[in-house]
DNA sequence: TTAAACTTTCAAAAATAATTGAAAGTTTGT
DNA sequence: ACAAACTTTCAATTATTTTTGAAAGTTTAA
């Protein structure tokens, strides 16, 4: 295979993988792109290499600076703007796994604790829903706490070596 | 609160956050549903409680059921089939991993090898790419190791004592 | 074998999400 | 202050995904 077309089937299944997990296409591509690309690259550039509109370009941007995954560079001498993307992938995949956690998990988890502790009556069904809902509620909270420290715990040498153990 | 309304409210938060993750709405609430039902619900009554098609409660239930998240029940003396969803979390959350790895993690992961195994060359940027998609390569390879260890790893005496120092 | 009681399928319709592009906004250099 | 070089915004359009509903399919009981 050759490079060009390496990079486009890598940014096209980045793409696709990205919508089945809830993110735009198109942000997942640019994110991609700028994942392999060793050097900033302009608006124009991603737009020319993704066959995009200005206007998507630059909404899509903005959320992945949004994100804390992309940022923007100057270059001396140059008016526009350049974008990087964070290269480090502890890094990417923390603050991933943060901004899902706020965004998302959180706010379902307060909805999670306000439905767990209603009155549950006398009746089967009622108190089956209670139980079953703090379950949930902790069950979420346990992983939304495992996800945060899940980077911390790959590297860690300890973690290592209960990873080996548990295979 | 009271239990109609929290129950309502659960299932369509459950939607939510389904949708937010590349799940079908629908098909989160008829799970979200089923999980805090203490007893088997026919499809008739799914699509009375959702207010839904015929056709769409259909797809959705065999969606689950290839999920392997909700099995079908049959009650003596009726005709009609009547559902269950899988009620363990740790089960849930393995089974939902197993399958997500299988559909989307793997098939992911044999591109990125593919791509990050070409000819690099000589040039700078086709060494970036290759460096990249390789150090991806094995990040996403581990990670969906761990996803597959993290239920095994939270049940573990020992992994219990090492997330509690690692707080 | 027939028909009632169900479930599944799928083309068409509806709902939702993403994208465009041009006008408005901003920044910088002269 | 002006205008060139950019970026952002957002209403309208387009693409994608989901949902519907009725016809076709299946199973069961008599």
């Amino acid at each position: 295979m050759e490079f060009k077309e390496a990079k486009n089937k890598f940014v096209q299944t980045w793409g696709a993988l990205g919508s089945q997990w809830g993110i735009n296409k198109t942000m997942a591509q640019i994110h991609a792109l700028l994942m392999v690309s060793n050097e900033a690259v302009s608006m124009e550039d991603i737009m020319e290499e993704l066959q995009i509109s200005r206007g998507n370009a630059s909404m899509n941007l903005r959320a992945l600076m949004d994100w804390g995954i992309v940022y923007k560079e100057y270059k001396a001498g140059e008016r526009k703007e350049f974008f990087t993307a964070e290269k480090d992938l502890d890094e990417l995949a923390s603050k991933i796994s943060r901004e899902r956690s706020k965004r998302e998990i959180k706010p379902a988890l307060k909805i999670l604790k306000e439905v767990s502790t209603i009155e549950a009556k006398d009746s089967a069904e009622e108190k089956h829903f209670v139980d079953q809902t703090s379950k949930l509620y902790d069950f979420v909270l346990k992983a939304d706490n495992v996800l945060d420290k899940m980077t911390e715990f790959n590297e860690n040498w300890l973690g290592k070596l209960i990873l080996k153990i548990m295979k």
